[in-house]
DNA sequence: GTCAAAAGTCAAGAAATGGTCAAAACCATC
DNA sequence: GATGGTTTTGACCATTTCTTGACTTTTGAC
């Protein structure tokens, strides 16, 4: 239930025409049509990405190779004919699979499934447990307090992210913010005070303990 | 501060430019304009690099596979226009940003920054020990005596750092002064009397030692 | 012992920082 | 384009920390 799914091939025709069909079967898509595309959009942690062998400049092997640097998820590949060689190549690049041109969608989905559950068994923590009861998962951007999910918005949840992912740790104002919202980001310093606020808020309403510390003069750290 | 930045590009005018830039920012600064310049430049032992895709001869990937193979440090690529091949290849020959060209220069500053405070933050050795029970964590800032956990202010924390990550070592109230407040001592002595009395007094409540020794007419030591 | 320079102490004011609030700007959705 | 939520802003207050200056004590030289 709400896999991440990134569709790359160079023909948007068809990345189109899987989302919609990976979207009524309960997975949310994203869609590249390039590898540079690709390669930006890998920062939506997908579970799970489908991968067209054959595209214009960087192939989807290279790419493959690339992405295999940066995160652990099943990569299936696309491919219209599968030679003998594709087939090393691609398993050598860090594929998991192959799906041949043209494909029965059932087919398709099959497999996704089968891939998932098995690496869902595989790669169990997605999900990161601070102390008595709070529970962030990263993957799925929820909070929990004791089985109750806690609501956060999606700045407060980048913050809360950052920050419980790096526990005990100082972070100065101006480090949160280039995590939180990128680079050059000129940001007010009370951007990040007001949010600071409203996550201690809701978090302490429910569990008692606001978990953010502030460390005078240096910034903040989530206390573990 | 002090951190060392070789700038390689085969414009003379170009790498004079930064350099000086970077001068004015505090950073001491190496140029080569050409790889084997480069890399004979590598034993000034940069803590970052600014590196030139685009170079006759041997150009910036091939050079910074290179440079991986001798030194640790981020390497920045400076490229005229990015095209996807470029950061492609540049990620897989080992770089850590890109810079398109033209840039400006507070970005250049910003992101050499965030790469240098990453940098230290990953090399740094997690804490400092020091005698019966005292117990400094430079990266969580903390100090404790015995499991309980002493507060001190962030120049406090700042002082002990310096001098504790250099006992038994001498310094005079405007090494620092510089150390601590970064620039050329402009203040008043008394300002480190004032904290150093401070310090003296939190760590002598907890655990009935000052730690901090005076060297008339010296300076200060921290004594291990 | 006396003296001057250096170091230590203390209290008070200045400066910096963080917290809070309300309102404006922004954004997606209907 | 009205609605409701989110994000950002600016103003203001409270608190902590930093700095200062006057004063006392210690130190080493004479």
């Amino acid at each position: 239930m709400g896999y991440k799914i990134l569709i790359v091939d160079d023909e948007a025709m068809l990345t189109e025409l899987l989302s919609n069909h990976l979207q009524d079967h309960g997975y949310m898509t994203f869609t590249a049509n390039s590898s540079d595309e690709a390669l930006a959009k890998l920062n939506t942690k997908p579970n799970l990405i489908l991968l067209d062998i054959n595209m214009p400049g960087m192939d989807g092997l290279e790419l493959c190779k690339i992405i295999r640097n940066h995160i652990v998820c099943p990569i299936l590949f696309l491919t219209a004919r599968i030679t003998e060689q594709d087939k090393v190549n691609g398993l050598r690049a860090g594929g998991d699979d192959y799906i041949t041109k043209p494909f029965s969608l059932r087919e398709l989905i099959a497999r996704i499934e089968a891939h998932l559950r098995r690496d869902e068994r595989n790669n169990r923590p997605p999900e990161v447990v601070t102390s008595q009861g709070l529970i962030i998962n990263l993957s799925d951007r929820k909070v929990f307090w004791n089985e109750r999910e806690l609501s956060f918005s999606k700045r407060e949840f980048d913050i809360i992210e950052f920050l419980s992912s790096n526990p005990n740790q100082v972070f100065d104002k101006e480090r949160i913010y280039e995590a939180v919202w990128g680079y050059d980001a000129q940001g007010d310093s009370n951007v990040i005070k007001e949010h600071i606020r409203k996550i201690r808020a809701k978090l302490m309403r429910a569990s008692g303990s606001g978990y953010i510390e502030t460390v005078w003069g240096m910034g903040y750290r989530w206390e573990k």
